[in-house]
This record gives structure tokens, C-alpha cells and sequence, in this order.
DNA sequence: TATATTTGCAACCAATTAGTTGCGAAATTA
DNA sequence: TAATTTCGCAACTAATTGGTTGCAAATATA
């Protein structure tokens, strides 16, 4: 079952899991408590983002407590690095113009 | 049929048509030689693309450019703020240093 | 006008996904 | 030791997804 980070961020729970965890490392069912589902539904989703790496475990007796792993969140912000020169507001600009240009080009 | 920009990049082939457009504007059938699919898979793609706004249309003749938008791919850049404290280098050190904190205090 | 090209749309199919219920293992508590 | 709690795993279901084929509309070309 292949995995990858952009598919385990795909999905709003798993986002919300994100969120909580980066603030807070968490068990399972604390997590569940935050939302309405139930605990072996969020139980599948950390599943997911732990085999992604985006959380890891540590077990502490019974509990298995899970934690945020930037480093990985970290590879999504690299792919989105390519985009980035198009919004920044030098380069947005002479995209506008260049969009303009190709657009008054294409009515032709 | 809800979609939303995360659910958009988790597809490996709309993130190569995101990378291909972003350089170029393109019609579907210059997309689709791109990728070994069929015509209408990329096309179904670039649908679901320019359905949450990652891309716009621009109608030439019988053929359709489509454009990339920056401003939306911003959205997801957005949402990874939340997170880039985490991996910067003065957050990240005092991040490891409290989960070895936690992991040692777990342990006992 | 007849033909070819570009494209979106609808119907269908196989694989995947998110969710459920039930179970058993491991650790804590009485 | 017995009961409880925390949790992952397996089996099942319903919905969604990515892909296919076929078709019709619109534009361009002969």
C-alpha cells in the first residue's frame, strides 16, 4: 500500500490530526475526543500518516504517544518552493503582463 | 462534488500538470503527450485542476489554454505557515531538546 | 459543403478509500 | 488474579476515484 505526503494531507481530518499534534504530541483517543468520529476511524488515520512519517510513535505503557515530524512536512514545502516566484509580487507582476500579452496574442 | 486544492495536488500526474503548466500555458491534447494515459484521463484531470481554481481557462479557436494561478496554489503555502516554525533551525533544536524532554519524562 | 481536429460530457468499470463493527493483545488497576 | 483501559488488526460496506470507451458540439480546413 503505497503512501505519499501529499495524499495524507488530502484528506481534512487528517489535516486537523496535523495541526493538533504539531502543538501537542497525543494518544489516540485524546485525539478521537476532538472529533466526531470514532476512535478507530481517527486510529486509521494516524495509521496513514505514520506510515508517511509525518507522526512518530513512543510508547509509553499502554499508551503510544504521537509526535509531529517537521521534517517531513518539511518535503511538501520544497515542492511547493517551484511555485513560489509566481506569487511573489516582483515576478506575479511580469507574469500578469506576460498572461496579458499571450492573452491579446491568442484573440488574434 | 466537493473538491478542495489539497485533495487536488495528492494526484502524482495533476502535480506534473501543475509543473508543466505553471511554466507553460497548455492545451489538453499538448498535456496529454506529456503522459501515458489517454487524452480524456488528463482531461478529467485538468477538470478537477480547474474546478477548485488551479488552474483558468482561456478559450483560442476550438482549442483552450490553460493557465496556472498562482494566487490559489498560495492557499496551500498558507496553510504550511502554521508548521515552518517547526523546522526552522532556532525552533527545531528546542523542539528536539522537549521531546527528549517528553521521551525521557515517558519512560520513567 | 464535406472532412478533420479539438474538446467536453456521459456511461461504465476496477481499484481505492473512509468508515464501521468485532476481536484480541498488552498494560494498568482493583 | 480478575476487570478495565488502550490500542492495533482484520473483515466488511458504501462511496469515491482514476481510468476507459463512445459520442456530440464547435472550429478549422479541403
Amino acid at each position: 500500500m503505497k503512501r505519499d505526503i501529499f495524499q495524507a494531507i488530502a484528506d481534512p481530518t487528517r489535516r486537523a490530526i496535523l495541526v493538533l499534534i504539531a502543538t501537542q504530541a497525543m494518544t489516540p483517543n485524546a485525539l478521537a475526543d476532538h472529533f466526531d468520529t470514532t476512535r478507530q476511524a481517527v486510529s486509521k488515520h494516524i495509521k496513514v500518516l505514520t506510515e508517511c512519517q509525518l507522526l512518530t510513535q513512543n510508547k509509553v505503557g499502554r499508551e503510544i504517544h504521537y509526535h509531529f515530524n517537521p521534517s517531513k512536512m518539511k518535503e511538501i514545502d520544497h515542492w511547493m518552493e517551484q511555485f513560489k516566484k509566481h506569487w511573489e509580487d516582483r515576478f506575479n507582476q511580469l507574469d500578469q503582463i506576460l498572461i496579458n500579452l499571450n492573452s491579446n496574442k491568442d484573440e488574434k
